[in-house]
DNA sequence: GAGCATATTATTTTT
DNA sequence: TAATATGCTC
C-alpha cells in the first residue's frame, strides 16, 4: 500500500468544516480517504471519536473501517458510531422509540413477516391474492417507506387498483406492527427520519452530539437515508460523502442518484474532489470498462486514469451452453491457480442467483474448492429461524409473528384452526396472541391437549424471559431448547436433522460469543444485541477470508470488493441486462453500470463470458450476446470461444491456453466468418461426473487457517492461532490474543469476522 | 392437525 | 427447475 496520498486524496482527508463531496471513482482509494479523515479528524482537530458518525453500505465495510480508523489511531476509536443506515437506525431506534411507539426491546420483522403479515391484513380486508400478489402490495408499502410517505399521503397519492390495495394495508400494517413492538425493515430508516423531524430536542441532541458525519456510497443513497443525513448535519454542515455515480446500483430499492448528482445544489458551499486515478485494474480493464460506461447519458462523466502499466487484454469468452460456460471458468480458474496462486484472488460473478448452480457444479467436478455468498444465509435455515423466533418472544413478548413460528417450533398440535380463534381473540381484545395464549382458558372449543400445549409455551418463555436480564444468549439458547425439546425433534427427523442439530450447535457457540456494542448508551441485555445483529447481517457479513477458494456471489454483492482475477458471465441480452431494463432507459443505464462494477473489481484478469443457449425457468432458451458488448474497442480484449462451440479443432489447437497472448484461437472478426454449430446439449457420462464427486464439506468454506497464523478480529484485536478445528460451515479456531485480558477465546469461523493479519 | 402427493407458478438485484 | 401452494388422507 503506497504511503502518500496523491493530491486529490490529500485534499478530501485535509478538507476541515463544511460540506465535501468526494467523487471516487473505482477503485481510486476512497476507503483510505475514508479512513484517514477519520483519524485526522480525531488526531489533528481534537474531534472526540464519539463526535463522528460514518454510515457504510455493509456492515463488512463498517467493520473494515473501523479497524482501519483504530490502526492509523494506534487504539479504538471508542464512542464512534460505525455501521450501516439500518444498524445505526436500529441503535437510535432503540433510545428514542418511545416517540414511534416502541420500546427498547422492539423487534425487527424481516422480509418473511412482514410479507406474511401482509397476507394475512389482506384476507381480512378481502383483497384477493390473486388479483394482487402480497409481494406486489408489500413492495409499494416498501418503496412509500423508503420514500418517506406515511399511509394517509400514499392513500391520497393512490390511483392504480393495486396502489388502493396497498394503502388500505399499508395503513393497517403499521398498527400491526407498533401492536407488536416490531419494526419493518424499513422502518429501521423511515422511523428514526421521522423521530428527527418531529422531535427538535432528539434532532438538537443528535446534531450536538455528531459533529462529523461520514456517508460511504452516498449514489445508493434513497429518499429516507439522504434526509437522515441532512437532518443530522444541517446544523453544522460538516457532511463528507463519498460515492460514484457510476456505480449507483440500487434504483430498484429506492436509491435516487440524484442525491449524488445534485450534491453541490443541496449543500452550495460544497467542496468537490475527485479521485479519477485508479490503483486496481491494469490499462485493458479499466480501458474496457471506460468503453461501457461512457454509453450512459446520466452521468457526471469522468474517465479513469491507470496507475498499473502493462496487463493482458480482457477475455471474451463465447461459449455453448451456460454448462460449457461454467466448465470453461473453472478451466480458467484452475489455470490461474497453476499459473498464478491463489484461489481466494478469483472471483465469479453472475447477475442472478439463480445462475450459481451451474457454476457450483462445475467447481465441483473440477475439484475447486468455491465460496458461495449471499444465497443461503446461515439465518435463514429452518432450524435457525425456529430458535431466533423463542428468542424474538422472549426478548419481545408482543412479537406475533415470532410466536405464530415458535408455536410450531417443535409442533405441539397447535395448528391454523387455533391460531385463527386465537389471533380473532386477541385482536378484540388488542392484546398479543402470547397474553391471548396466556389467557386461553377464557375460550372456548379447544381441545384440552392444545391449551397445555399453550399454556407450556406461556411457561417457558416467562420462565426463560426472567433469565434474560442479565444471562448469556448461549445459556439462555442451552435452556430453551431443552425446555421445548428442540434437540431431540430434530434427532427424530433423521440424517438431515442432525444436519439442523450441527447449526443449531453453531447459533449456541456464536450467540457465546456476542459482544456487546460500545456506546452503553442504553442498558441493553445481550439478547437484545444478539437479535438486533442477527435480524441485520447480510450473506456477505459472514464472508470471511479463510478459505482459499473461488468466490461466487451476485454483482450487486461484489459492489465495494476487488479481486485479482474476476470472470463475469451471462452477458446475454435478457440477462445481463435483465429483459425488463429494455422497457426504460434509466434502467437500462443501471444495468450497465452494473457491468462497469462488474468489470471495475478486475486487477489483473478478466473474463467476460456468454453462452447460445441457457437453462432458464426450466427451459432451454437461445440467447444472444448482450449489446453492452457491442462497440467495445477490440483492442482491449480478445475473443475466444470454448472447444464444445468450436466443435472439432479446427479453428484452434485443443491445448490453446485461453489467456496465451500467442493469439491462437483468436477471433478478431467476430460473427463474419465464424458461424458456430450449435451442439445439442448433451450431459455427461455418469462416470465422468462420479468421477468428481468430492467430500461435500471441503467445497464450501473449507478454512485454509492454519496453526501459528496471525489473525485480527474486531474487538479482541490481533492474536495468533493455536489450533484448527471442524470443518466447512462449523470451522472453529482457537485463539491466543495478543491481549492478555482478553487471552485464548474459541470462534467458529463463519462468525467471527476474522481477518489475516499482515502487519 | 399433520403429513404427503400433486399442482402451480415464478425468478433481479439486498439493507 | 425448484420452491411453494393447495388439496387430500389419515
Amino acid at each position: 500500500m503506497r504511503s502518500t496520498l496523491n493530491p486529490a486524496q490529500r485534499e478530501a482527508v485535509e478538507h476541515g468544516e463544511g460540506p465535501l463531496l468526494v467523487v471516487a471513482g473505482a477503485g481510486s482509494g476512497k476507503t483510505r480517504v475514508l479512513t484517514t479523515r477519520i483519524a485526522r479528524l480525531i488526531e489533528v482537530h481534537a474531534v472526540p471519536a464519539q463526535a463522528i458518525l460514518a454510515v457504510t453500505f455493509t456492515n463488512k465495510a463498517a467493520g473494515e473501517m473501523r479497524d482501519r480508523v483504530g490502526r492509523q489511531l494506534g487504539r479504538e476509536p471508542a464512542g464512534m458510531w460505525i455501521g450501516t443506515f439500518h444498524g445505526i437506525g436500529a441503535r437510535l431506534l432503540r433510545i428514542h422509540g418511545a416517540h414511534v411507539g416502541r420500546t427498547a426491546e422492539y423487534t425487527i420483522y424481516d422480509e418473511d413477516d412482514s410479507l406474511a403479515v401482509v397476507k394475512r391484513l389482506m384476507g381480512r380486508c378481502r383483497i384477493s391474492v390473486k388479483e394482487f400478489a402480497p409481494k406486489a402490495i408489500n413492495s409499494e408499502i416498501s418503496s412509500a417507506k423508503n420514500a418517506l410517505v406515511d399511509p394517509p399521503e400514499y392513500q391520497a397519492l393512490a390511483r392504480t387498483p393495486l396502489a388502493k390495495a396497498a394503502a388500505q394495508i399499508y395503513n393497517l400494517l403499521e398498527a400491526t406492527l407498533r401492536g407488536a413492538n416490531a419494526v419493518s425493515f424499513d422502518d429501521l430508516l423511515a422511523l428514526p427520519v421521522r423521530i428527527l423531524h418531529e422531535q427538535p430536542i432528539v434532532r438538537e441532541q443528535l446534531q450536538r452530539r455528531f459533529r462529523h458525519v461520514l456517508v460511504d456510497e452516498y449514489q445508493d443513497t434513497n429518499r429516507a437515508q439522504y434526509e437522515f443525513v441532512r437532518l443530522i448535519a444541517a446544523a453544522h454542515g460538516n457532511l463528507a460523502v463519498v460515492g460514484d455515480d457510476d456505480q449507483a446500483i440500487y434504483g430498484w430499492r429506492g436509491a435516487d442518484i440524484r442525491n449524488i448528482l445534485d450534491f453541490e445544489r443541496d449543500f452550495p458551499s460544497a467542496r468537490v474532489v475527485r479521485l479519477e486515478e485508479n490503483y486496481r485494474s491494469t490499462a485493458p480493464i479499466l480501458s474496457l470498462a471506460n468503453d461501457v460506461i461512457v454509453r450512459n447519458a446520466a452521468r457526471r462523466g469522468k474517465t479513469l486514469r491507470p496507475t498499473r502499466t502493462g496487463g493482458e487484454p480482457a477475455v471474451l469468452l463465447e461459449c455453448a451452453d451456460d454448462r460449457d460456460e461454467a466448465e470453461a471458468i473453472a478451466d480458467a480458474v484452475q489455470q490461474w491457480r497453476t499459473s498464478r496462486g491463489a484461489l481466494r484472488d478469483c472471483a465469479v460473478l453472475y447477475r442472478t442467483n439463480a445462475q450459481s448452480r451451474a457454476m457450483e457444479e462445475a467447481m465441483r467436478r473440477a475439484a475447486i474448492p468455491y465460496r458461495l455468498v449471499g444465497a443461503v444465509r446461515f439465518y435463514d435455515r429452518r432450524e435457525i429461524k425456529d430458535l431466533v423466533s423463542w428468542l424474538r418472544l422472549i426478548a419481545n413478548p408482543a412479537d406475533d409473528e415470532a410466536f405464530r413460528r415458535a408455536v410450531g417450533a417443535p409442533k405441539r398440535g397447535v395448528g391454523e384452526t387455533t391460531l385463527e380463534l386465537l389471533g380473532l381473540e386477541a385482536r378484540e381484545a388488542s392484546i398479543p396472541l402470547l397474553e391471548q395464549a396466556r389467557r386461553i382458558d377464557t375460550i372456548g372449543g379447544i381441545r384440552p391437549a392444545t391449551r397445555t400445549a399453550l399454556l407450556d409455551l406461556v411457561a417457558t418463555v416467562d420462565r426463560v424471559r426472567a433469565l434474560a436480564v442479565d444471562a448469556s444468549v448461549d445459556q439462555l439458547l442451552v435452556q430453551l431448547i431443552t425446555a421445548i425439546g428442540y434437540d431431540n425433534a430434530l434427532r427424530n427427523e433423521g440424517p438431515e436433522g442432525l444436519d439442523r442439530l450441527d447449526n443449531v450447535r453453531e447459533l449456541v457457540t456464536s450467540a457465546a460469543e456476542v459482544i456487546i456494542d460500545d456506546g452503553g448508551e442504553v442498558g441493553l441485555r445481550p439478547l437484545d444485541h444478539f437479535l438486533q445483529r442477527a435480524m441485520l447481517v447480510t450473506g456477505l457479513d459472514q464472508l470471511g477470508p479463510e478459505a482459499d477458494a473461488v468466490t461466487m456471489m451476485t454483482v450487486h454483492t461484489a459492489k465495494g470488493l476487488e479481486y485479482p482475477m474476476i470472470c463475469v458471465t451471462g452477458l446475454e441480452d435478457g440477462l445481463f441486462p435483465l429483459a425488463r431494463a429494455f422497457d426504460d432507459p434509466a434502467t437500462l443505464e443501471e444495468e450497465r453500470r452494473l457491468l462497469y462494477v462488474a468489470i471495475t473489481r478486475a486487477g489483473e484478469r478478466l473474463l467476460i463470458s456468454w453462452a447460445h443457449q441457457r437453462r432458464r425457468n426450466g427451459e432451454l432458451l437461445p440467447c444472444t450476446r448482450s449489446s453492452f458488448l457491442r462497440g467495445l474497442d477490440v483492442a482491449h480484449f480478445e475473443k475466444r470461444a470454448t472447444l464444445k462451440l468450436r466443435g472439432s479443432a479446427r479453428l484452434a489447437s485443443p491445448n490453446a491456453s485461453l489467456f496465451s497472448s500467442s493469439g491462437s484461437g483468436r477471433f478478431t472478426n467476430e460473427d463474419r466468418n465464424f458461424k458456430p454449430r450449435l451442439p445439442a446439449w448433451s450431459p455427461r457420462s455418469s462416470e465422468q461426473v462420479s468421477s468428481f464427486i468430492q467430500d461435500e464439506d471441503a467445497s464450501q468454506d473449507t478454512p485454509s487457517f492454519v496453526a501459528g497464523e496471525r489473525v485480527r478480529h474486531a474487538k479482541f484485536g490481533s492474536g495468533a492461532i493455536a489450533e484448527v478445528s471442524g470443518g466447512g460451515k462449523d470451522a472453529k479456531v482457537t485463539v491466543d490474543f495478543d491481549d492478555e485480558s482478553v487471552g485464548r477465546k474459541r470462534l467458529v469461523i463463519a462468525f467471527a469476522g476474522l481477518r489475516r493479519d499482515f502487519d
